[in-house]
Formats: C-alpha cells, structure tokens, sequence
DNA sequence: GAAGATTGAAAAGTCAATCTTA
DNA sequence: TAAGATTGACTTTTCAATCTTC
C-alpha cells in the first residue's frame, strides 16, 4: 500500500493545516503567526530594531515588515521610534502589551504544538524535520 | 545531535520553499501553483464546470475561485460560459490556450518536483508523506 | 429560505519604483 | 551612488454581506 498524494500535495496540505490551526487558535487573542513571528523577534531583541533588521530575521521583504509593522502599531503592540543615529531609519519598539501579547501568545503556541505535533512521537518529529530540512538549502540565520 | 528548529518551523519553512521554487518554475509560462491547479481539475474534469464544484475540488472557499478564475480569465486560458439548466451559475470552461498552458505546466511541475525531492529516496519521500499525513485529518476528497 | 456567484474588506506575501538621508 | 523605509500594484487566501435565482 503506498500513499496516493504526491510528496508535494504532501507537504503542501500539511503547512496549510498547521498553519490554519495555529492562526485560529492566536485568532482568540488578536494575534496571527506573522504578528507572534514579529513580536518575538522584537521581545527576543532586547531592544529596539530597524525595520530592516527585523526584515532580515523573519526572513522577507522589507515591505512586507513595513505593514507588518503596520497592523502590529494599530493593535497597540509596536511603537515606531525614530533612531537617533541615522534619520532614514525607524526603529520598531514593543510596548507592554506587545510583550504581555506575545507571552500569551507563546503560552497558545506552545498549545498549538502539543495539538498538532503530538501525535507523533519525537523520534517520528525528529526525522520529520531532518526530511523536510533536506529539501531546502541551510538557513544561514540558524548556525 | 538534534534538529535546532521547531517541527512547526520545519513544515512551515519547508513549504514556503517547495511553493517558492514551483512557482518560479511556473513563471516562465505565466503560470502559478494555484492557476495549474485550477486548470487540471478542469482539463481532468473533461468538460466546463460550475465554480462551486472547482471550489469544492481545490479544497477553497468560493470566492477565491471567483477571482482565480478571472485571473485564468484575463490569460485567456478558460472562459465563462452560462449554464443552461441553472441561470444562478457560471460554468467555467478551459480553452485551447488552457489546454496547452496545462500541458507545458505540467511538464515543468514534473521538472521541478525531481529538482525539489530528488534529494530524496522514494522510500524516504514515502516515509515523509506518512507522516505529513498524520498531521491532519483525511482529506474526503482523497479516498 | 437556501444555493450559486460576486463584491468588498482584510491579512500576508512579492516586486518595482520612489523619497529621504548617508 | 547606497541604504532605509514607504508606496503602489499584484497574487493568493479568507470572511461577511449581497444579489439573483432555485
């Protein structure tokens, strides 16, 4: 007996349903994972950062961080500062709710993984995620 | 020696990278993953069919077939037609043009899926999909 | 009323172009 | 000229509301 997908629906399938079940659940407080992905980057700082900094640590584009950003300032949980030692530049602050959000946020995530991920044993997760790291080059932010 | 990221991380980055490097393939031809998708269940259907079922094939919501399938539209590559037995509906029908762009799509998703998880053994890719699947629930429309 | 499709608004991402500052 | 950020246009997706037709 083998599997009907192909390896590609495979994955595909799989992301999407991990992803709609982490957002659903960070829906009950106002978050997303793009919005937790951001706070944490800014929390895990320690300080505050420019725009472009957080581009580079979540990966994308900087336009993309602009509305990021953006969404993150209306909901209250971001601050833009400006940076006193190159006026081109902003640099992106959590406030105190960003960092109570993004505490609550973990708390839901890590919920979310136990849902989703638990029913494989860590073995089984550990050669999940040596399998798909294959698939793509190395990350040159993580090592 | 363990996996430094999360299984969510793993998954989620994994697919941002398949659907990258399809899609960049599928550029070539004006094509997406989304737009091969919807012409396949078209070409495989083998005739013109409602939106709803196109929705309900590609596993979406209507309103995102609506705006697909004008995109497919605008390429030339499927038209509207109006349903004879039910004036509420739209029956969407590939073209000449469609057919070909189907064809040559194909080709390429063929091409790239040997790039992407040629990496791997068919045991492995085998393996990789059992456990992606028992992430979520079975799909109905698969079985 | 329920079912087909569409529309409008939103989130998330990309790219290309622009504007300001370095 | 380069670099930082933004803007505008586009794709893909969702939801809620609407309109027509069953």
């Amino acid at each position: 007996m083998t599997t009907t997908q192909s390896p590609v629906a495979a994955v595909l399938h799989a992301a999407s349903w991990v992803e709609s079940r982490f957002d659903a659940r960070l829906a009950t407080v106002g978050l997303s994972l793009p919005k937790l992905a951001a706070l944490r980057v800014l929390v895990n700082a320690g300080e505050a950062l420019p725009l472009g900094q957080v581009a580079d640590r979540l990966a994308c584009v900087r336009s993309n961080v602009t509305q990021l950003i953006d969404r993150l300032e209306s909901d209250g949980l971001v601050s833009r500062e400006s940076d006193p030692t190159d006026r081109r530049a902003c640099l992106a602050s959590v406030t105190e709710a960003g960092r109570h959000a993004c505490e609550n946020g973990m708390r839901i995530y890590k919920a979310a993984e136990d849902e989703v991920f638990g029913v494989l044993s860590p073995e089984e997760m550990e050669h999940l995620s040596r399998l798909l790291a294959r698939l793509h080059p190395r990350d040159p932010r993580c090592g």
